[in-house]
DNA sequence: TTGAGATCAAGAATTATTCTAAATAAAATG
DNA sequence: CATTTTATTTAGAATAATTCTTGATCTCAA
């Protein structure tokens, strides 16, 4: 059911309106959601007004604001945060998590192995309704270990 | 080692000064500590600071903020991040996840189950060293589930 | 075309947190 | 014990991300 929201999402990025499960799929909108899929590197904020003002440089990073509150409220983009760090975005809708390497700051989805289930390794209060699950993990990423850590970078 | 180090902690706090495990013990930061382990809600640093001041009236916001930090690099306590929110502060230093409730906004520890391990479900990056992994969960907790939904109350 | 409601833009406001600089306290040295 | 050194505390300024406010603009439906 995801990928059918996808590939509506897909095709309304073709036209120049219409709506999308109740939501507007403004010019502005389709702009910031198309810029992240563009480059699925989980920008924050101010990188998705970036790149989204190169292509329309009217937008305002307020509306970037809002059209990404709007798109992750409607479950077609997910806000991604580590610790205290900016906000990021990611329209990869699957179940993930995240980590980001302390060194070069570059944020990976990590996947479920096949057949795991993340609640069940936790003991979950009865009676209690989880909405909502994150994962945040932070540490070196492969490339960044062992490789140049002799060389005394910026990390 | 952790029970070893709080007994030690435990033991400080009852004396003026002294140091632990390379940290110096002071007024402020005991206080900080105790004020954490006396009421085992997950405060906010501002509400650290409020309680703190009860005890302690000269000392500053930034005190708390630099305590909390010291505790939590020195890992005798935890920095709980859940969204955007404010940070919480947390002694319990098993791992655990937490679980925040989006009506009354209190924060449940989540245990692990027995024999459990939460990087047995994911498909971790080969090479990478994870050095922190932080598990948020929102919901409604089983109290204000079902209780009370129907007075309208303020979430 | 017109009116209502949604969305956008610009900038002000807010909030949590960090930084700065001076004052104080504690530890080390003689 | 007096002095020097170093770490910590304090108060307030600064910062950064995000939210809010207001007026303008757009879109939809009649």
């Amino acid at each position: 059911m995801v990928s059918k929201l996808r590939q509506d999402i897909a095709a309304k990025s073709e036209s120049d309106g219409g709506t999308l499960g109740g939501l507007r799929m403004t010019k502005q909108r389709k702009l910031v959601y198309d810029v992240l899929m563009d480059e699925r590197d989980h920008p924050t904020a101010t990188e998705v007004y970036i790149r989204s003002k190169q292509r329309m440089s009217s937008i305002s990073l307020a509306t970037v604001y809002n059209c990404l509150e709007t798109l992750s409220a409607a479950g077609l983009v997910k806000q991604v945060n580590v610790g205290r760090d900016a906000s990021r975005y990611c329209p990869n809708l699957a179940e993930h998590a995240h980590f980001i390497c302390a060194k070069c700051e570059q944020v990976f989805d990590i996947g479920l192995k096949s057949d795991k289930k993340v609640e069940s390794v936790w003991a979950l209060p009865i009676g209690a309704r989880i909405d909502h699950l994150e994962v945040a993990m932070k540490g070196v990423c492969a490339n960044c270990n062992g490789a140049g850590e002799e060389l005394g970078g910026k990390g």
